[in-house]
DNA sequence: ATCCTAAAGTTGCATATACAAATGTTGTGG
DNA sequence: CCACAACATTTGTATATGCAACTTTAGGAT
């Protein structure tokens, strides 16, 4: 018979474990230079994505609109990004100001330290696999309009 | 040449994005019975692991301690948990109470109906290879003493 | 017994996350 | 032009998450 039948357990919570862990991990790495992994996350993706507009950004980042709003705030107190003026007067644009950039650049270190001892800890194949499940996973379902149950 | 060298991108990026997309996914349908995804899986393992205590359950779900603390309280407030003295007069025993089971119960229902349309999504192959990477990943993290940077 | 350390939980602080509802803005059909 | 739907963003409310510091209680060593 195969070595597999159904999947079992609960893909939500294997998830948030292993991202609870993994976090945790990138976290205290990214403390040496004041950033959470949220916060590296958002300031990669503005240097990169350049002036951008919120929805966009959050599109992008597969977050929320109104948690991309909130998450923005401490990136703009901290002078790293600053939202101004966008096409619309409904709309906005973000990006990253030179502190930003300088943060980001610093900030690189600390994360490639981090991916490489995670890569240590699990093995590089594992993490290649892991990779690319995820980024399958992502692609799909960013797409397909996931529909809540019937009545 | 091999048709992959050296894992891209960052494995928390995509731990995360995912697990907020497949979050998102759980709580359409947990919502149903008034339930959070996090609640259910506290939920379910105070069910099944019994009386235990605080920071065996935390260690059982990887979560810290402090963290624990506070998700325990929405939940007793409900009446789904009651925490009561331990061993020691420092320990606690948190168990589900009978509505508490009754409403896991009544949960399951909405979990697996999530888990069921996932599976439907991704197909089967994909959630079994991620499973199996996830729980070796859980396995081998939840052991070794991750060590934060040197100076 | 006393002092010192370890263990178990909790609090203070800061951030992350999302849904529902509100606000303000644009474009459109009539 | 005007009522109305569609879009972009923000607020209200609630929960989740973790680190550092603190409190209380055990256990051990001398």
């Amino acid at each position: 018979m195969s070595t597999h039948t159904k999947p079992q357990g609960c893909t939500n919570l294997k998830l948030r474990q292993l991202g609870r862990i993994v976090t945790r991990h990138y976290d205290r790495y990214l403390s040496a230079v004041g950033l959470k992994n949220t916060q590296y996350a958002m300031l990669s993706h503005v240097v990169k994505l350049g002036p951008i507009r919120p929805s966009d950004l959050a599109g992008r980042m597969q977050i929320e609109a109104s948690t991309l709003t909130r998450n923005l705030q401490p990136m703009v107190a901290q002078g790293w990004l600053t939202v101004g003026e966008g096409e619309d007067a409904r709309s906005r644009l973000v990006v990253a100001t030179l502190e930003g950039q300088q943060k980001h650049a610093q900030a690189q270190h600390a994360w490639k330290e981090a991916q490489l001892a995670l890569n240590d800890l699990l093995g590089v194949e594992r993490i290649w696999a892991l990779h690319e499940l995820m980024d399958s996973s992502i692609a799909t379902l960013s797409h397909s309009a996931r529909k809540p149950p019937s009545p």
